[in-house]
DNA sequence: ATTTTTATTGACCACTGTTCAAACAAAAAC
DNA sequence: GTTTTTGTTTGAACAGTGGTCAATAAAAAT
């Protein structure tokens, strides 16, 4: 009918990762197809790949953006003055999972997935929190810290937080927990 | 032509999985079709689904079947006669990294991918090695170990296998680091 | 007013897992 | 030995996927 839409209800990348930040919310990535989203834009999928190479760099940007709020977060937990670094260090394996359990289908992207499309827009992000990671535990424990205690630190929390994202556990349901892994991690630690 | 074969050509559930086994591991799972596997077996697809229910079945199988050495070789590691205690602890932490990535794709099925067909089959699978983890580990230390203790071994280890997998990086390639993981792990135990 | 650029459509491709009527081989019943 | 029944395979069909691209029309530039 009508090549073109009128300037008004013209598409953009704001607009495609609005909706489809919605829509990945609920349902993940696998199951959210490039046509589910065109329906709700009311646009022909066709449209979208005018503006994303593929479905990959849709949800790449959208969990990209996302997780900022994660170093957001540990950031925060760094500069809060009111707690010791013991605090410190306790919150931040904790909310590391708590972040992780409440956007789950942000961790498999960024994680999880193994699709090469994926993978292929992943160079930075995990090695970024990993480093975040490490200069912030690092600058928390008295004891020099090993890169290797580092990887240990790190990979125990993803496992934990892979484990039940799998099993779409709420964080809430688990809270106690992952309150005593992130204790039994600090345990080895010392 | 023919709806039915001689019965020398005739297919079996044990033709299918031989088949199986052997492309999916080089594949995986995704990306490894009922037509692909079906063309290896010059048959059509659809006499697969004479066999099987659909594509998680057939996966499963030859997951679950494959993951009984995992449960030998911890098995083996438990029954040693000349090895002590705290060997014993660490050979069983570190023969599960092994185990999972030398089988990277048989850890993705059982653990791993989040698809509904696939997590039906999987009721049993992961808590049966939890349970014969948590075994073992509780008899090997002498202090008590609690359930969430258990709990957060197993996730570390499964963390480290997990993001290994995802990188697909061969476990030859990373053997020092899984040794410091695992002893990693225990001081936390003790 | 005309040309150029830009964004959208929808048909199309090559796939995927799954279903199922039809067809025929083998086994059982007669 | 013939007929019936049962077991197994085929291949077309279905509904879906990500992705491509010529045709087209609105918007912008001339």
């Amino acid at each position: 009918m009508s090549p073109r839409k009128s300037s008004q209800e013209e598409l953009s990348k704001a607009i495609i990762l609005d909706v489809a930040r919605d829509l990945f919310a609920s349902n993940g990535y696998a199951s959210l197809s490039m046509r589910k989203i065109a329906n709700v834009l009311q646009c022909s999928h066709g449209a979208i790949y005018y503006h994303f190479k593929n479905k990959a760099e849709i949800f790449y940007e959208i969990v990209e953006h996302d997780f900022e709020k994660l170093d957001q977060e540990l950031h925060d937990v760094m500069s809060d003055r009111t707690t010791t670094s013991d605090e410190k260090l306790f919150l931040l394996l904790y909310r590391y999972i708590k972040f992780g359990l409440t956007n789950q289908n942000h961790y498999e992207v960024m994680f999880l997935i193994r699709d090469e499309d994926v993978k292929s827009y992943l160079q930075e992000g995990p090695n970024k929190s990993l480093q975040l990671f490490g200069e912030a535990i690092s600058s928390l424990v008295a004891k020099p810290i090993t890169s290797k205690e580092i990887y240990s630190i790190f990979l125990s929390l993803h496992g934990f937080v892979t484990h039940f994202c799998r099993a779409e556990t709420n964080f809430e349901d688990i809270k106690d927990l992952s309150k005593s892994h992130a204790q039994f991690l600090i345990k080895a630690l010392h």
